[in-house]
DNA sequence: TTGGCAACCTGTAACGTTTCAGTATATTGA
DNA sequence: TCAATATACTGAAACGTTACAGGTTGCCAA
């Protein structure tokens, strides 16, 4: 079926949207001149400007999407690439919030594009690029040599990934310091007593994977403590596996006194499993973990928290791919958030 | 600038994305034989038709979005309208995965369009149908009496809600049966010997409110057990002030002896203020929550929970919408998800 | 006066798609 | 044999936008 309007002629009062050749009927101009003239074109004369743009504003103009797409490839759209089986929740939703919130005012919309565990990662990626279905691409769970950005460095698509990368290409990200996180939880521990340490890493392959590791090892030599390996699980593991892991750990007579969780559900599932062996979080054994939201504290009084935002990540994400999509250097677009201090429980 | 493909002419060993064009060139046809043979059309010869479906899918032809949406006002997008300030993060996660998971195998993007408090809930319903940027929409947080769904019935945009509306009219939704769930929870409290019963409900104004109370109530009767009013905060209330307005209650001689609470989150808040009060869950108190993933059994044994699938609500929704753009009665997009038990924590 | 030039504006074409209104060829009915 | 009809295909136009290549004015210098 054909959509065509059905006053073929714009002259009456159009209930249909306004269109260029609208607003140059109502001004009595071109299409063209409308056109430029609401880009601020300098060839338009100044008053003619702003006519345009008050009609414009009156009649509530906005540009069509699709006649704008067509025309020049651009989108106007950001696409957010996730892990429907890894990604935590609260960085979904956060993230998700973060990056509208730094759009709100542009005319950019996002578009979430998922690929599960059976699915090369590339291949979302790919499918954006391929199709031209985004002007810019926010990547999470980056790995050293991560083949996305590569190939979107490649294809010249402006991206801006979580976490960075270590292939010696430079492109923009944002990333939490968890070399640091790692560190002064380490250090934490160390001056309350804890001596033998435990580490519940992100997965292997993750960029931040090594962070944290280097982060608590580091740590470890510095301040004379000593880690009890647990690299069975990683924050990617299910709750049951953790918790199962933890208690088996927590039973043997070389136990850890203390443990560094990189995220919060994980840390639900480790004081599980703590308990599970009988132990008692604070006396026993103590728990630094990260976490997005202020829930940890009112799970146990004993853990110790450091915060990471998962909206500062988002906004500052899309900060980086609108910036690069504006022309900005890539390398100027990278951020590194320093994670505040290690908290015990508040009043 | 114009981004015109240096290769004017298609016949080159094409590096650019095919268009019908190419297909039209390479298969030796006009452009609207091709655009036909690919919507298996009848009018064209069923070899004719083979053939240029098989030649489609060797050079990888994909329709272009603008050019198809420029035409037909077909955007192939469906957009989820969430509330920046009130969903639960939960609930965006999952329901962004649902829905997701359902339109994978479809042509539909997801676009995920924001409003926060200072606006009108009415606002990006409005934005999205005056620009014509959906072909349908998922709403939350649904009132008995929801402009949004009156709007968009009178367009005649497809939509579906995330729970129900009491106005009348018919249109698709999804939703979590919680008349039984607040039912069942005091039923289950009344069994374990529990007589006065204080209900952290959903915020007045949203239709599960409604439900909510109405379960609540009735079962209360049934039962011939009292209610010990907690309607100062509601699960849209932060975490502190449910904790502090759940201690004074507990530290009242009225105090309940049982609580149903409507979100995890707000549970866990609620079982802070208990042991702020002094307290202990299971022997002064029981709690049944409902919860969206399985984490409040880790945070204490003692809760009482009821699951609620956001990711299947997500699923439904999508469904809902798909099925009515595809022609669909939306009076046969309506679905009731039944709560499962109340679930005490299992070895 | 005229040529040159700047300032301001405009028509046409094109992006890729679908619909409309055909055309050409083969097939049928009388 | 010829017209009517069915089958298979096609060109042109249009959706709304922007880039290109102009076109008019009016003004100034020669």
């Amino acid at each position: 079926m054909d959509r065509r309007r059905t006053n073929e002629n714009d002259e009456a009062t159009a209930k249909e949207r306004p269109t260029l050749k609208t607003l140059a009927f109502m001004t009595g101009l071109g299409v063209t001149t409308v056109s430029r003239a609401l880009k601020d074109a300098p060839e338009i004369g100044a008053e003619t400007r702003r006519r345009v743009q008050l009609v414009a504003k009156q009649i509530g103009y906005r540009p069509n999407r699709a006649g704008v797409r067509l025309r020049t490839g651009k989108t106007n759209v950001i696409s957010l690439v996730l892990n429907t089986e890894h990604e935590l929740m609260s960085f979904v939703s956060d993230i998700i919030y973060g990056v509208t919130a730094m759009i709100a005012d542009t005319p950019y919309h996002l578009i979430v594009t998922p690929y599960s565990r059976s699915q090369d990662p590339m291949d979302p990626v790919r499918y954006l690029v391929e199709t031209g279905s985004a002007d810019g691409i926010i990547i999470s769970r980056t790995q050293p040599n991560d083949p996305r950005a590569r190939y979107l460095l490649e294809r010249g698509v402006p991206f801006a990934t979580h976490g960075r990368t270590d292939m010696g290409l430079v492109h923009p990200y944002h990333d939490f310091d968890n070399y640091a996180f790692a560190n002064e939880a380490v250090r934490y521990l160390a001056a309350t007593g804890r001596r033998r340490l435990a580490l519940l890493a992100p997965p292997i392959g993750l960029t931040y994977h090594g962070h944290t590791v280097n982060g608590f090892t580091d740590a470890l030599s510095e301040v004379g403590a000593s880690e009890v390996a647990f690299n069975t699980v990683t924050i990617d593991h299910s709750i049951e596996q953790i918790r199962m892991r933890t208690a088996q750990l927590m039973r043997r007579s070389d136990r850890p006194d203390g443990f560094v969780s990189s995220a919060a559900a994980s840390t639900l599932a480790i004081v599980a499993g703590i308990e599970d062996a009988g132990l008692k979080l604070g006396r026993d054994v103590d728990v630094v973990s990260k976490q997005s939201s202020e829930l940890l504290h009112l799970f146990r009084r004993e853990l110790l928290v450091v915060n990471e935002s998962f909206r500062l990540a988002g906004s500052e994400l899309a900060r980086a791919v609108l910036g690069w999509i504006g022309g900005a250097e890539p390398g100027s677009l990278q951020s590194l958030s320093k994670p505040g201090e290690v908290l015990p429980y508040r009043g």
